[in-house]
DNA sequence: CGGAATCCGAAACGATACTG
DNA sequence: CAGTATCGTTTCGGATTCCG
């Protein structure tokens, strides 16, 4: 059964302050997954193989890892390339669209720092 | 029991695709939640109260509405207000910490609204 | 009005074994 | 190497009831 998204039957509130026009909601879920957001990190880096995802992300394993990636592709933000060798070779990388979305993953990356040293500086006091 | 986060023996790999120090599972955690981001953009337009939030979110419940909101309270993003009052009044606010996050939400919703678009082309293609 | 407490089902995560 | 398939566990959202 298809999910219920919010319900269209509440139509009488500001415009400026509708939920359902903010824009927020289908970003939030395109990287909800655990580990979708160091994923698309590390794949902006460079071009990277499962194995090589898979050492990367500690403790994650093969069956999330393959889940997580087939949504972020299926969402769009990454390229599956599949090499026909033996043994076989998959590279993933961003697309246009995964690379548009990098400046938010800066930005949350250099909030947070600070938010870490923010936490620091609160250790430091008591 | 404590949740095993990433296991921290896995240390001969280059700092610089270091996952435990790219500072993006915080924030990630903070913001997980289904309601977290538009919960902080509705706070972020005014001061919200209880009621208000729970009229402008179509279809959460009291219950989940307050874990999330002490959520976000814990995170230090927002602040509550209590006034002692009968009938008691709680006023929601953004803190110091939540406003520096509101750059990332606009910039999450601009994305959206791009996606949005990106996806309208794509329907009138076929 | 703004919760707290409880319970439930669904979804997400995770471990393991097996495969082309 | 890069998965798939299965199953158990954990987390999360949501509904309901009760309260100061």
């Amino acid at each position: 059964m298809a999910k219920m998204e919010y319900t269209p039957t509440t139509d009488n509130i500001d415009s400026s302050e509708n939920v359902r026009t903010c824009a927020i909601a289908k970003p939030q879920n395109m990287i909800a997954g655990k580990w979708k957001l160091t994923i698309l990190w590390l794949i902006s880096m460079q071009t990277r193989r499962f194995n090589e995802l898979q050492r990367l992300l500690p403790g994650i394993s093969k069956g999330i890892l393959t889940r997580q990636l087939r949504e972020l592709e299926t969402d769009g933000l990454i390229h599956r390339e599949v090499y026909k060798e033996v043994p076989p070779k998959v590279e993933y990388s961003l697309t246009a669209l995964g690379d548009s979305f990098m400046p938010i993953l800066t930005s949350i990356a250099e909030w947070g720092k600070r938010f870490e040293q923010h936490e620091e500086d609160k250790q430091l006091e008591s």
